[in-house]
DNA sequence: CCGCGGGCCTGAGAGC
DNA sequence: TGCTCTCAGGCCCGCG
């Protein structure tokens, strides 16, 4: 089984294992050894940042947000391939901590952020897909990246007269639609195809099969917003443990192990009925399915 | 406005 | 073993 991309659960719980070092913390200084990621961070971007005490850490969507003392905020995204590194106690790391500890740099680490409680975090991002933006607060709502996204799928308002309003009319796939980050926002292939499964819906079924004609839910869309919340639900539970159980082993935040259903289990039997688990590509990324239960 | 495909990057794994 | 090829879960942008 492969380790995960971020998607919602994962920003989550890479939330939740920065949040006890950030949280309350100054960042005393920034390093940028990589400034050339999804876009290049501003010239000024360590100079913004430094100083400033983190008065919160939070998550919309797969974006982490850092609210500054500065009045900036702080938007940071995964990508595909981003984690965080923490060392507790940066000065006193034991050789075998991480490659900080003997003030070595991994190929990959991009920033570094030197905290006031004497923690380092530090952004690993391979493939750069991922990015950092510092944004006014006062500028937040006006905010191109986040306005267009969709409500959080574990959010209250999120429902299914929500969703099925939003896919009214739509003559994209269903799983088109809900990797659309502007239909919902969080998630991506793997919570898409694991959803789907779980309300037995086809992926390849037309997006506005779960309004009626004047864009009402119907039991499809009902379905399927609980799945979407269930499946979160659990991966985030997962997560939590995976916090507990690994992160002093070695300090990584992004990437922990899952079980999926059909996920990347193309020819594998479906855990639900007799049928076999398939793989076909829409719009160019891989989907999977069970062709007999999801209908 | 909508839907689709290209492109950004590197690393892992398969196949020769 | 070592090379080459394909593919990857995100997202923005431009095209028709």
């Amino acid at each position: 089984m492969r380790c995960g991309v971020p998607e919602l659960p994962e920003v989550e719980t890479v939330r939740r294992g920065l949040a006890p070092v950030m949280e309350g913390a100054r960042i005393v200084k920034v390093e940028v050894r990589r400034g050339d990621l999804r876009w290049p961070l501003a010239k000024d971007f360590a100079k913004r940042i430094a100083g400033a005490t983190v008065d919160g850490l939070g998550r919309r969507a797969k974006y982490l947000i850092a609210d500054l003392s500065s009045g900036d905020v702080l938007m940071m995204h995964l990508g595909m391939s981003g984690s965080f590194h923490i060392i507790q106690d940066a000065k006193n790391a034991r050789p075998g901590d991480f490659h900080h500890a003997r003030g070595k740099i991994g190929a990959h680490d991009h920033i570094v952020f030197h905290m006031s409680n004497g923690a380092t975090v530090t952004f690993n991002d391979p493939r750069r897909f991922g990015s950092m933006k510092l944004v006014p607060r006062s500028k937040l709502d006006k905010e191109p990246l986040l306005n267009a996204l969709g409500p959080e799928p574990l959010g209250n308002e999120f429902d299914a007269a929500m969703l099925a309003k939003a896919c009214a009319g739509k003559k994209t796939s269903l799983k088109a639609a809900l990797l659309d980050q502007r239909v919902v926002a969080g998630l991506g292939n793997i919570y898409v195809c694991e959803a789907l499964y779980r309300a037995h819906l086809s992926p390849k079924r037309q997006a506005s099969t779960i309004a009626d004609r004047k864009g009402a839910p119907n039991q499809r869309a009902v379905a399927l917003v609980d799945s979407i919340k269930v499946v979160l639900h659990d991966a985030i539970k997962a997560g939590g443990s995976s916090l507990r159980d690994h992160r002093q082993a070695d300090g990584t935040l992004g990437y922990f192990q899952h079980s999926f259903r059909v996920y990347d289990r193309e020819g594998e039997p479906c855990p639900n009925c007799k049928g076999t688990i398939k793989r076909i590509v829409q719009s160019g990324r891989s989907t999977f399915y069970c062709p007999s239960c999801q209908k």
